[in-house]
RNA sequence: GGGCCCAUAGCUUAGCAUGGUUGGAGCGCCCGGCUGAUAACCGGGAGGUCGAGAGUUCAAAUCUCUUUGGGCCCA
């Protein structure tokens, strides 16, 4: 059964929707369970890390991931989809540290323990990973989220162990000391990847080092980093480059310094130089081997004992640059070109700082200073003894750590390295072997960075890691665990033991050469190397080996850019050292989010932007299909929340489309099962043809851009299809076949037609926008219990029609031509054009049009269309005769005026013949004249009313003579419309029907007469006629078309709710039922009183109908009830009392709970266990409140939703009155749970409702809680007439006024502060004193349902302000349900000005709204009048309302006037 | 400093692999229309030295080189 999809595309609510579907029917296990026979296809997820909220782009990686997983499920692939967290590391140690307050290494040992440091790791890092599942969860994307892999789980460390096991085996992995980025306060190396780098002021300082035997010259040597001075060994220059000595006199004093020739003239200009001269140039290479004295020798011991070939001796090298004094400093302890340099030369490494960035006993005066202080003690050292020669400032970018920002520094220490060299060559050939999309992002990026891969330090000198599974023995001797099952063979080993520190490190070996105890390596692994292993480590390896087996190698990832030096390279890395082969078979590189500005997204933790504000306007499908189709995903991504309302348009659209079709299907009870699509051809029109070639290309276009990964080029073409074919042509053609009234056959080929064209978009959408396409899937009354489950369409060529497709796109072409055309002069596509000659240049074209003659006609509303075949040439054109004047003249002299007038004034065609046959004969003052062929020409020109247009394949003739036929047409059109614009406005069910009335000059009645029953079809008019005089039915409007008034009302029969109803009993369709009705059944209990013979008498109704219908009532109620229910989960619908659903499975028995007592299953809701009997509500009965109370008594709502409700500010009337789709919106209610509310409160509403306002109400109260109105009994209603108002103090003094003149109006001129209701049939009395005391200089405001314009004429009201109730969406026009606009704009009026106002209409506000709320926005108005000393005047038609709705009304009033006691 | 990617209307972008009518869209702006999908929708208009410069060619948004700006990565 097609579902009629909900009017608006509401995402928030949708997507809830969905969610708690798939939730609830387990749709996501099933969909993966039904490919669990398909071709396996292995998907690694690449673990984010766990920073505890998403940005856009986590969330667009997600998304990409969720399309691709999607359809390969839709291809039958069997998808493995495990998502990951990588939960390692310093971010979390670090957060850690700070929840602790803890700033050190040492504080983290001593003050808080190892233990307890760790287990708060974990449990951070556990409590983000929760986190970061609900943030996937909600943007729709479909992984195994209860089955995630974690690197820090005990398996996944074993697969790191045995993956190191591994490259120990093949000798790549090292312990040796290298210099390293190191952050001093973390303690630890750090990688590249954990730096950020940031400006920062640093030292730029020109230093003297004195030379040896080359009396008094020094060379000038540049340095930043002060502190690195005490650890320098040697100087580099560039051997190219040539060097000066120059001689300076500074204060006096003579100076000879050796500097880069090219820098003198900067250097000299840094101080104040009295004179300077170059003595001599060599070149750089000639200085090699020079020695010097080193500056602070005498302060750091250290640097006199040393001794080595180049130490403190003049080096060259080609890393020194083309800046400062070309003389550099090398400390090859601190800097990594210094070591390097060093290394080379073999000096040895020296670095006197510690773990902490502090100087060791080896830096002698500097030892127990932090090298940050250090910098300016160094300078004041080298000043004091005269060596600086100039201090200065640069800014320039400085490693600061990712993590803590604290500044980097470069440090000699022992670390474990993977070696790459060995294996460099290896890596390089296996990324051939892998498809990169885009390409470049293999045969470029990736090779690049592994072409300049240096050793991968993998060791860290932290807690939360892996713990390096290295034990040493103090004799040299090392061994690597590479399993559980290793270390069990440890001492201390505990099973089941936690792997990480502090446990582990109690486990000790003995070891095989000396006997002695072997100790873990205190280091943790680099996380980086964590994920590295995930391939394997998720499949459990090598612990368990079935499901590598089975899944082995990894199909396809995809990651952005970035990773192509970290997780595209740690798989590649260490898919070599545990298996000599790169683990993915493609890869997908994608690109960064952006946001609005351009600024890229920040990585660190804390400092992101959340995709979810978008998402709760705009909702994830709309985010999704924005990212999806904006970019190719390799590109980068601008994020621009503009561009998600735009997706969210098409979404919209798409809706729009689907509650078209669905809204006619269900109307007409279409089943699309019951008709196959070659069953259907016979009925298919040109477009439904057209509509099905376009689906199945569209099909076979978007696989063929998936299989690419062109997600983009997808969605566009889908986004296409949607708005260019579905919605602004098909739909379009269709339209006047959907209506209700139209032939089954060719409206069902459209069904079918559109029918399958929407199921092919939720097929094609389902990857990308899950949540919309699963709503309409479900509404489409599709086979299976989700579109996920659905196979990926395949494209029919039988259907395609090429040929189509092109006439169509040429009719296209032609209607819209002809719009502009219209457009241009003016004319409304509502008014018919008499004819449209279309002369086109080839056959094709001409084939085209004739074939599609149908659709032309129709869609640009012309009465003729005639196709002319090339060659043949329009008959329509009009001949004129031009006389030659001179010809005439020379024969006929002064007569010549009088026969060209003559001439143009006989028809053209007789002259023509005539001439054609020699001459043509007039007669002028009794005279024959003779016309020779040569005295006249002929020309063609186009008759009046016609324009042509040229287009690209011929000529076009639009006949736009207005017929007086053709204008009455126009006319039906119109009042048709108008029609139909009033139902709306009304309010009326698009299957309701309505009594029309047409007022219009006689004239115009007649020749509208013909088109009566066009009219009354159109708009569901039961009556339709034309008044003379006065117009009775309710809804009365007058209109202005093209000059005409017309008048128009209508009255609204609210048929449907009846004619459904009788369309239930069996045998009784709509025709019946609506003779009944007609005949006055309005109702079933009408009908059922009715009796056999009765029945019979209505016209329409035969013997075998009533026999039908008196049979339906004659049996049991039990039996006439629906058999079947709705699943509240998936709308399927099932058996009454089924225990669950047949369709998604879901239990529709209450909720059931164990009883504590004898664990007995009873209903959620029970106090006392039907088994045991004993009560269940203890000691907390005490504690309920009794409003809890109330909530719970509503069946299936335990205490604790009960107690949240509450807390949320419901109790059981704001519950009464929150509708289903606002409870859905609760955190915590679930669809079933909020349609199990409302249905206990419709039928609880029957019983106990107040008369007034319909709030419920308890059956012995005396009073409404809500509006207060008291409750009477039968036998007191007598006592009430006398009395009418129950409290006489309030009630307003009755003024009466029975005449109104303008003198009465001056001096009874209104009171400030006061509220005057009027009741009155019209608004004349009101709107007197309205006018009157606008008079008195008061400024006025109205409000009123009449038109404006019209209103301000009627009662001469200037320029005042009128503001309209209405539901068009001008400026100034509120809609009638819009009260809080409505009281915006008086309080508004009120306090700026303390004007009057008039409130016209409040009987329109009350069948528009419900009255206790109306009467609400009066006692709000009521006091903003009072507080600013305004006037209001409200009239009301008391025949309008009740007599208690009177009183309640009068009660809040300060005076009424009654015109009509 | 090196590698790679990106640049088209005010904004977001298609087209570029394979050069060829007048460079398409959407948003925004202005003007109009439609109306039983309707707080939707449709049409028209204005708005582009296709980042700049050079080259190849009969012909360049498209190919080549140089250059500028932005991004990612590596030093």
């Amino acid at each position: 059964m097609i579902k009629q999809a909900e009017k608006e595309y509401s995402p928030e609510r949708l997507e809830k929707k969905v969610q708690d579907f798939w939730k609830l029917s387990r749709a996501y296990e099933k969909t993966r369970d039904l490919r669990e026979k398909g071709k396996k296809y292995y998907f690694v997820d690449g673990p984010p890390y766990t920073t505890g909220s998403i940005h856009m782009g986590t969330a667009y990686n997600k998304i990409l991931k969720d399309v691709i997983v999607r359809y390969r499920r839709m291809q039958g692939l069997n998808v493995r989809d495990q998502p990951g967290f990588d939960m390692h590391g310093l971010p979390i140690e670090v957060n850690v540290e700070k929840k602790l307050s803890i700033v050190n290494k040492k504080q983290i040992e001593d003050l808080v323990g190892v233990e307890s440091f760790v287990n708060s790791c974990r449990d951070f890092s556990l409590d983000l990973q929760g986190q970061m599942t609900d943030q996937f969860r909600s943007l729709g994307v479909w992984l195994d989220w209860d089955n995630p892999y974690r690197t820090i789980d005990n398996r996944y460390i074993e697969s790191v162990w045995w993956t190191l096991q591994k490259a120990h085996e093949k000798k790549i992995l090292d312990r040796y000391t290298s210099v390293l980025s190191w952050c001093p306060r973390c303690e630890t190396a750090i990688a590249d990847v954990e730096i950020r780098y940031t400006d920062f002021e640093d030292y730029s300082i020109l230093v003297k080092f004195l030379l040896k035997g080359r009396s008094g010259e020094s060379l000038l040597v540049w340095a930043s980093m002060p502190w690195t001075l005490p650890a320098n060994m040697a100087v580099a220059v560039n051997p190219e480059y040539e060097y000066a000595k120059v001689e300076m006199t500074i204060e006096d004093r003579k100076e000879i310094l050796w500097l880069r020739r090219d820098k003198v003239d900067d250097v000299t200009s840094l101080v104040a130089i009295q004179d300077f001269q170059i003595m001599e140039i060599v070149k750089g290479s000639d200085m090699v081997g020079w020695e010097y004295f080193h500056p602070l020798a005498s302060r750091v011991p250290y640097q006199n004992e040393l001794s080595g070939e180049w130490i403190h001796k003049v080096l060259s090298s080609e890393l020194v640059e083309d800046e400062n004094t070309g003389v550099v400093h090398l400390a090859p302890g601190h800097s990594r070109e210094g070591y390097e340099i060093g290394e080379a030369h073999g000096i040895p490494l020296f670095c006197p700082v510690d773990e902490g960035g502090y100087f060791t006993d080896e830096a002698g005066q500097y030892a127990g200073k932090h090298v940050r202080e250090s910098n300016s003690i160094v300078v004041e050292d080298l000043r004091r003894e005269r060596w600086l020669f100039h201090e200065g400032r640069i800014t320039r970018k400085i490693g600061h750590c990712w993590r803590c920002d604290s500044p980097v520094i470069h440090r000699a220490s022992q670390q474990w390295f993977l070696k790459v060299s060995d294996i460099k060559e290896r890596m390089l050939d296996e990324i051939e072997d892998v498809k990169w999309i885009p390409e470049w992002a293999g045969t470029q990026k990736q090779k690049e960075r592994v072409e300049k891969a240096t050793d991968w330090c993998i060791s860290r000198q932290r807690y939360w890691g892996t713990p390096l599974p290295i034990w040493i023995c103090e004799c040299g001797e090392t061994t690597i665990i590479g399993s559980i099952k290793g270390l069990s063979k440890g001492k201390n080993y505990n099973k089941d033991m936690d792997l990480h520190r502090p446990w582990i490190d109690s486990v000790t070996f003995e070891c095989k050469e000396c006997g002695k105890e072997m100790r873990r390596t205190s280091d943790v692994l680099d996380v980086g190397f964590d994920s590295g292993v995930s391939m394997w480590a998720q499949l459990g390896y090598p612990a368990v080996k079935k499901q590598f087996n089975n899944w082995w190698p990894c199909r396809w990832i995809t990651e952005s850019q970035e990773q192509t030096d970290g997780w595209f390279y740690s798989l590649l890395f260490a898919g070599i050292i545990g298996f000599g082969e790169i683990p993915y078979k493609s890869v997908l590189m994608h690109g960064w989010v952006f946001d609005s500005e351009g600024q890229p997204l920040s990585k660190s933790m804390g400092d992101v932007s959340y995709p979810f504000d978008v998402i709760g306007e705009y909702g994830v499908d709309s985010l999704r299909f924005c990212m999806l189709k904006s970019k190719p995903p390799w590109d980068d991504l601008k994020f621009d929340p503009e561009a998600v309302k735009e997706a969210n348009q098409t979404l919209d659209i798409l809706w729009n489309v689907h509650r078209f079709g669905t809204l006619y299907m269900s109307m007409d009870r279409f089943n699309p099962n019951d008709w196959s699509l070659a069953g259907m051809s016979g009925n298919f029109s040109p477009e439904d043809n057209w509509l099905l070639s376009k689906v199945e290309n569209l099909k076979g276009e978007v696989e063929n851009d998936l299989e690419e990964y062109n997600i983009h080029t997808a969605c566009n073409a889908i986004e296409e299809f949607i708005l260019n074919d579905l919605s602004r042509w098909y739909v379009k053609l269709i339209r006047n076949r959907s209506w209700p009234e139209g032939d089954n056959n060719k409206k069902f080929a459209a069904y079918k037609a559109l029918h399958e064209a929407l199921l092919a978009v939720t097929r094609l959408l389902a990857p990308i926008t899950p949540h919309i396409s699963e709503s309409m899937y479900q509404s489409l009354d599709a086979d299976l219990l989700s579109v996920h489950m659905s196979d990926w369409p395949v494209t029919d060529e039988a259907l395609i029609d090429k040929k189509l497709e092109e006439r169509m796109t040429v009719v296209r072409g032609i209607v819209e031509l002809v719009s502009k055309a219209r457009q241009k002069i003016g004319l409304k596509l509502r008014w018919p054009v008499k004819n449209i000659v279309i002369k086109s240049n080839d056959d094709e074209t001409a084939k085209s049009l004739e074939n599609l003659k149908d659709i032309l006609m129709e869609q640009t509303n012309s009465k003729e269309v005639d196709i002319l075949w090339p060659g043949e040439e329009w008959d329509g054109m009009v001949l004129n005769v031009r006389p030659k004047v001179e010809a005439i003249g020379r024969v006929y002299k002064q007569w010549w005026s009088k026969i060209a007038t003559m001439l143009e004034s006989r028809p053209v065609e007789e002259v023509r013949k005539a001439i054609g046959e020699g001459e043509y004969k007039i007669g002028i003052e009794g005279q024959i004249v003779r016309i020779e062929p040569d005295m006249v020409e002929f020309m063609e020109r186009l008759p009046e009313h016609v324009i042509s247009i040229g287009f690209d394949k011929g000529d076009m003739y639009i006949d736009m003579e207005m017929t007086p036929e053709l204008r009455a047409e126009g006319f039906a059109r119109e009042i048709v419309r108008r029609v139909q614009q009033m139902r709306k406005e009304i309010d009326l069910d698009v299957e309701d029907f309505i009594r029309t009335q047409v007022k219009v000059r006689v004239e115009l009645t007649k020749v509208l007469e013909e088109y009566d029953d066009y009219i009354s079809g159109e708009t569901r008019s039961r009556s339709f006629e034309f008044v003379p005089e006065e117009l009775t039915e309710e809804y009365i409007v007058e209109w202005n078309v093209e000059g005409e008034a017309i008048g128009l009302a209508i009255t609204p029969l609210y048929m449907k709710e009846t004619l459904d109803a009788f369309i239930k009993i069996p045998g009784i369709d709509e025709k019946e039922s609506m003779a009944l009705f007609d005949s006055g059944y309005a109702s079933m209990l009408s009908l059922q009183q009715a009796s056999l013979s009765e029945l019979m008498e209505v016209e329409g109704i035969d013997e075998l109908d009533a026999r039908k219908i008196r049979r339906y009532f004659d049996q049991p109620e039990e039996l006439r009830a629906e058999e079947k229910a709705l699943c509240p989960v998936c709308e399927a619908q099932v058996e009454m009392g089924a225990s669950e659903c047949s369709r998604c499975g879901v239990s529709l028995l209450p909720e059931m709970k164990k009883c504590p007592n004898c664990e007995a299953e009873i209903p959620l809701d029970s106090e006392e266990c039907e088994n045991c009997g004993s009560v269940l509500i203890e000691e907390e009965v005490e504690e309920i409140s009794e409003e809890v109370k109330e909530i719970m008594e509503i069946p299936g709502l335990g205490l604790e939703t009960a107690r949240m409700l509450h807390e949320l500010g419901y109790d059981i009337d704001a519950l009464a009155n929150t509708s289903e789709e606002e409870l859905v919106k609760i955190e915590g209610i679930t669809v079933p749970l909020a349609r199990r509310i409302s249905v206990y409160f419709e039928e609880w509403v029957e019983e106990l409702v107040c008369p007034l306002c319909n709030a419920p109400a308890s059956a012995d109260a005396a009073q409404c809680t809500q509006c207060g109105t008291i409750f009477v009994s039968e036998e007191e209603v007598e006592t009430m007439e006398e009395e009418p108002v129950p409290e006489a103090a309030e009630v307003p003094e009755v003024i009466d006024v029975p005449s109104f003149d303008e003198d009465t109006a001056v001096a009874m001129s209104l009171e400030k502060s006061h509220i005057y209701l009027v009741k009155e049939e019209r608004q004349q009395r009101a709107m007197d004193m309205f006018t009157a005391t606008m008079r008195e200089g008061r400024p006025g405001l109205c409000v009123t349902r009449t038109f404006p314009d019209k209103f301000r004429e009627s009662y001469n009201l200037g320029d005042t302000t009128v503001l309209w109730l209405s539901n068009i969406g001008k400026e100034d026009s509120i809609r009638p349900k819009d009260l809080e606009k409505l009281s915006l704009s008086l309080e508004k009026f009120v306090t700026e000005t303390g004007g009057v106002v008039l409130l016209d209409g409040l009987e329109y506000l009350v069948t528009n709204n419900n009255f206790i709320i109306v009467l609400r926005l009066l006692q709000a108005l009521r006091d903003v009048v009072a507080m600013n000393k305004s006037t209001m005047i409200v009239n009301v038609n008391p025949a309008t309302l009740d007599t208690n709705q009177l009183n309640l009304l009068e009660r809040e009033v300060d005076s009424v006037v009654d015109t009509l006691s």
